[in-house]
RNA sequence: UCCUCAGUAGCUCAGUUGGUUAGAGCAUCUGACUGUUAAUCAGAGGGUCACUGGUUCGAGCCCAGUCUGAGGAGCCA
C-alpha cells in the first residue's frame, strides 16, 4: 500500500512497519538527519528520520525550513522520546524548494506583528494554523447547533440601498468616475445615474431583512460577511467582519438571552471536544507568555479552563436598573476610579464599567437587559414603562460586548413614532414597516461577532490573528 | 479621531552624559557530528540606526515635521 496520508492519519496508525507516502512542508531539518514535516492536518509533525550516507547531499541541501516534500519510507515506532511514530525514509522528492537566506518564517518565535505582515505565510505556524482550524470547526458548529435548533440559514445582501441599518459609517459603493460625477440641477452628484439608480452602500447588518424572512419561516439566522467604515484603530474592531444573526418569530427577551446561552455553550462545547490539541497548544502558548508579566496582568484562568467555566456556568442576568445601583454603589465608583463616574440612571455604560461587572464583581459571562431608550436603536421593543427597551448585551472577560440583541418592536405606530423622532425616512423602510401591517407578532434575535468568539476560543488579543486578512483602517494588503 | 509608547542586522532586542571602527542571541553561509526535539560545537558574512529637515566641532542618542506599528479611549460586533 503506497497511497499518500496525511499526518493526522500516521500519527493514529496503529500498525507500523508498513511503506507510506506523505506530503508536507518542513518545519525543522535538525542534525542532517531529523526532518520534521507539517501538513496542516494537525498542530503535531511527523518526523522523518533520514540516514544521510544514503542521499545525495545536493538533495539534502534542498531540504529546507519551508520547502514541500514528498516523503516514502516505513512507519515504526520512533526511537527517540517526542513522537510514537516516524518514517524511516526511503525516497525524498522536493516539490518545491524553498530558499533559507529569503523564507521569512524561521524555526524560532516571531511576533505577532511581524507574522501579520506575512500574513499569506503565518498558516505555517503552530500559533496560526491551529487558530485557523479551531476557527473552522466553530464555523461548523455554528450551522449545526442552528439546523439542529431547526433554524433555516439566509445569506443577506451584502450591498444595500438603505442608510438606516443602525449606528455605523458605511462603505459606498459606486460605478461613478470619481473625477467626473454625473451632477444633478442643485450641483450634488446625481445617484439616480449611478449603477442602481440610488446611493448604495456595504451592509453594516443583515437584521432589517433577516426579520423580514423570520416572519415567514420562523427561525432564520445569517452568517456572513458585514462592512464597518468607522476609524476604530484598536485590536477588537475590523471593517470587514462576519457576524452571525439569528431572528426567531414568537420569541420574546427571554428566549432572546436563553438562545444566546445556548448557542455560545454549544459552539464552544463543540470545539473543547473537536480541537483538544489545537487548544492545549494556544493555553500552553498563552500560560506562558503571561508567565512574563506581573502577576496582577495575567488571566485568573487558563485558556481551557475558561472555556469549560463559559460551558458549565450559568451566565448571570442583571437589568440596566440593576447594573447602575451595582457600578453607583461600587469601590472605583465611589473612590472615582472610574473615568466615567456613574451618577444617575441613563448613563451609557462605558467599557470599564462593562470590564467590572464581568470580571470584578460577577467574575462570569454577564447578560444585561432592559435598557434606556434613548442609548439603543430605534427597533428595539419599548417596555410598558416607557422608558426602557427590550435590549440585551453579552459580555464576556476579556473581549467585552461579544452579543447585542433585542426583542424587536411588533407595534407599528410605536415603530413610526420612533423612527419620526430619529428622522428615520418612513419610505426607506416600508418593507420593514410591511412587516408590523401584515400578521405582526413579538419577534428577537441577536448579533454576534464571529472573529470575537474566535478571540474568546483561541485566548487571542488582537482580533487581526484571528482572521485571515485583516481590513483595518490604512491597511488592506494580500 | 484622541492619548501614550515604539521604529537599530532577515527576526527579537541592547546601545551609558551627544564622542573613535554600532553590539548580542536566533536565523543564514562554511566546517564538525549516526538519535535530534527551539539539536550542539567552531568560524564567517550581514547595517541608508523609519523618512525629511534642524541644532552641534561631532547625532542611533537632542529638536521639529512626516510615515508606520503597538497599547488604551471613543464608536461598536
Amino acid at each position: 500500500m503506497n497511497t499518500t496520508k496525511t499526518v493526522t492519519e500516521l500519527l493514529s496508525e496503529d500498525i507500523t512497519l508498513q511503506h507510506v507516502s506523505v506530503k508536507g512542508w518542513v518545519r525543522t531539518f535538525r542534525a542532517n538527519r531529523f526532518i520534521a514535516l507539517n501538513d496542516g492536518s494537525t498542530i503535531n509533525n511527523i518526523q522523518c528520520v533520514v540516514d544521510f550516507e544514503n542521499f545525495d547531499e545536493s538533495l539534502l541541501k534542498r531540504i529546507t525550513t519551508g520547502a514541500a516534500l514528498h516523503i516514502t519510507g516505513e512507519l515504526v515506532e520512533s526511537q527517540g522520546k517526542g513522537q510514537k511514530v516516524e518514517i524511516i525514509v526511503s525516497t525524498i522528492e522536493v516539490l518545491g524548494d524553498s530558499d533559507p537566506e529569503t523564507y521569512p518564517i524561521q524555526p524560532k518565535k516571531h511576533s505577532f506583528e511581524f507574522l501579520r505582515e506575512n500574513a499569506h505565510l503565518r498558516t505555517r505556524t503552530s500559533t496560526f494554523s491551529a487558530i485557523m482550524r479551531i476557527k473552522s470547526s466553530l464555523s461548523f458548529a455554528v450551522h449545526k447547533f442552528f439546523t439542529e435548533n431547526g433554524f433555516y440559514n439566509m445569506h443577506t445582501p451584502m450591498i444595500t440601498g438603505s442608510d438606516a441599518e443602525g449606528a455605523g459609517e458605511m462603505f459606498r459603493v459606486t460605478t461613478l468616475d470619481p473625477k467626473n460625477p454625473p451632477l444633478d440641477d442643485n450641483g450634488e452628484v446625481d445617484f439616480k445615474q449611478d449603477f442602481f439608480g440610488k446611493e448604495a452602500n456595504l451592509t453594516v447588518s443583515g437584521q432589517l431583512e433577516a426579520e423580514t424572512y423570520a416572519m415567514s419561516l420562523g427561525k432564520v439566522y445569517t452568517f456572513g460577511p458585514t462592512f464597518r467604515a468607522e476609524n476604530s484603530n484598536t485590536s477588537r474592531h475590523l471593517a470587514e467582519f462576519w457576524m452571525i444573526e439569528p431572528e426567531v418569530a414568537f420569541m420574546d427577551l427571554d428566549g432572546n438571552m436563553d438562545l444566546a446561552e445556548d448557542f455560545i455553550k454549544s459552539v464552544v462545547s463543540y470545539v473543547l471536544e473537536h480541537n483538544q490539541e489545537d487548544l492545549e497548544f494556544l493555553d500552553n502558548r498563552l500560560f506562558n507568555e503571561e508567565k512574563t508579566k506581573p502577576q496582577n496582568e495575567r488571566s485568573p484562568m487558563r485558556l481551557i479552563e475558561r472555556l469549560k467555566f463559559v460551558t458549565d456556568n450559568n451566565f448571570k442576568r442583571v437589568s440596566y436598573t440593576e447594573a447602575i445601583d451595582i457600578l453607583r454603589n461600587s469601590k472605583p465608583n465611589k473612590k472615582k476610579k472610574f473615568k466615567y463616574l456613574i451618577n444617575e440612571w441613563g448613563a451609557d455604560l462605558q467599557s470599564e464599567h462593562e470590564r467590572f461587572l464581568v470580571e470584578k464583581h460577577f467574575k462570569c459571562p454577564v447578560i444585561l437587559f432592559d435598557y434606556p431608550a434613548n442609548i439603543k436603536a430605534f427597533y428595539m421593543r419599548l417596555n410598558d414603562d416607557g422608558k426602557t427597551v427590550r435590549a440585551m448585551d453579552v459580555l464576556f472577560p476579556g473581549i467585552g460586548e461579544i452579543i447585542g440583541g433585542s426583542q424587536r418592536e411588533e407595534r407599528l405606530d410605536v415603530l413610526k413614532e420612533k423612527m419620526a423622532a430619529l428622522d428615520i425616512p418612513e419610505e426607506e423602510l416600508w418593507w420593514y414597516l410591511d412587516l408590523r401591517k401584515f400578521g405582526t407578532a413579538v419577534h428577537s434575535g441577536f448579533g454576534l461577532g464571529f472573529e470575537r468568539l474566535v478571540m474568546f476560543s483561541t485566548g487571542m488579543t488582537n482580533i487581526r490573528d484571528v482572521i485571515p486578512y485583516p481590513r483595518t483602517p490604512q491597511n488592506a494588503e494580500f
